[in-house]
DNA sequence: TTCCCCGGCCTGTATATACAGGCTAGCCGC
DNA sequence: GCGGCTAGCCTGTATATACAGGCCGGGGAA
């Protein structure tokens, strides 16, 4: 009968089925940014449920950051936004299936190297030694919305290279394999040099986000990263939740 | 002893009455993480209000991590959050002076206007409400390194003009009079305008690194601000506190 | 023409009620 | 004593109803 694995007995779920409908119109299109949604009276006539059911539905989305309501007008899809929280570390894949996109990762290098005089400051190495390169870019829906170049301390995780990253990010892996103790974001505006501008198919003055990543296991560094994100269409979000009881993050200015 | 009707108005919000309560008590110690929460049928009992209000309360407070919930057991505090009031927004006259350099601030503008539609949206105010407005170029060494545009809720600080920025920052002023519950930041690469532009002393086309900043004071938005750096020069850092911290508590959750 | 009020739409909130299904303690028969 | 069944508590979900209050456009009054 019911399985122990889904949490059987909520057969009907309606306000579930809203909610994947409405993601599903946003992935397709049918739904874009600024767009209005339907209202919670057209949803009940359409779905043959309460208001309550629909107003449970919009609410959650909107929680999620998808929707935007405000009463007396009606409710709305959100402006196209990253949800990379400097907070915490959030995977670009899932935050992309979240929004019901699809998710494909293209490896331009993987390979060794030996470190350089600023890859071995970061990774706490002694220069020279080898260390693990790769540069993949993510695209969403087919556009590329991140490109990322990574270093990896070979101490740390020695079968980098050999795993296959268009079906596991390289933080999915290496969170497996040496669970983060601490991190650091440090965020930049750059005028994104010709690589990366071809990568994410931008013009010549186009800003771009950097942020520079490094993520410890204990002592040791166990990677850092360099993200790419188009400037003017994403963006970054560092957020507190409200109420006393959140991890918080020290964002200020340095040289 | 049949309730009255009560007329349910967006001025009674009885599920964040009990959601304050439950956050309170866990702030203050009566409820620490594991220990079982008042089930919906106790809350309806001692706050009188229905099962689906408090159904709500418990609901919203899982979404954001604070409880835990399954059916047939009960509601327990989320063991994850052991940190309290790490929320810390540095400031930048602070940083300065740790660099051991001068700090000086040049107000552009300060004056009252009228909420547009962005300003009104971001503070959460009626289109059109009296809101206060700065305009700030901070100064290191007597070099700009930031632009700040700021909007002031003049519901929680009424004095804000009257204050003298030149030796307290709006932070300064506004983290005394409402004690910070929640930010937000929101991070871009942008093209400055022309007036950043000059303020900054950049040339055309040098990226811009924007944040907008909002900051609570329980449910009352105090003040957003634009801030503006320049890229190339200057960076934003999130770090964690390395050692027993909290990313690794946020990450497994994944399990 | 301009201003104001009002009705209609939309979201926000609250209530009373109902049934499904997970979980556990305890009773009862073997 | 042991195992199975059941009563009772708990959450999950859905419904019908109701009032508060923001927003807007149309129509009537000044």
């Amino acid at each position: 009968m019911t399985k122990a694995v889904k949490p059987a007995g909520r057969e009907a779920r309606h306000y579930i089925r809203i909610k994947e409908r409405i993601l599903a119109d946003i992935a397709e299109g049918k739904l874009r940014p600024g767009d209005r949604v339907s209202s919670e009276s057209e949803l009940v006539a359409a779905f043959g449920v309460s208001r309550m059911t629909a107003n449970r539905a919009l609410r959650e989305l909107m929680f999620e950051g998808v929707l935007k309501r405000s009463a007396g007008i009606g409710t709305f899809v959100s402006p196209k936004h990253l949800d990379v929280d400097l907070l915490q570390i959030r995977n670009i894949a899932d935050e992309i299936l979240e929004r019901g996109h699809t998710h494909k990762a293209a490896i331009v290098k993987a390979g060794s190297m030996k470190a350089d005089a600023n890859v071995a400051d970061a990774l706490e190495l002694p220069l020279g030694a080898a260390v693990m390169h790769s540069l993949i870019v993510h695209l969403e829906n087919d556009e590329p919305i991140q490109v990322e170049e990574r270093y990896v301390n070979p101490l740390i995780a020695p079968d980098y290279l050999s795993t296959d990253f268009s079906s596991m990010t390289p933080n999915e892996y290496l969170t497996k394999v040496a669970p983060i103790t601490a991190f650091e974001h440090v965020v930049q505006a750059v005028k994104p040099d010709t690589a990366v501008r071809k990568y994410l198919g931008l013009k010549n003055d186009h800003p771009c986000l950097r942020v520079f990543r490094r993520t410890w296991s204990g002592e040791a560094v166990v990677t850092c990263a360099l993200l790419y994100y188009p400037g003017a269409q994403y963006r970054l979000e560092a957020r507190s939740t409200k109420g006393p009881c959140k991890p918080v993050a020290i964002l200020g200015e340095k040289q």
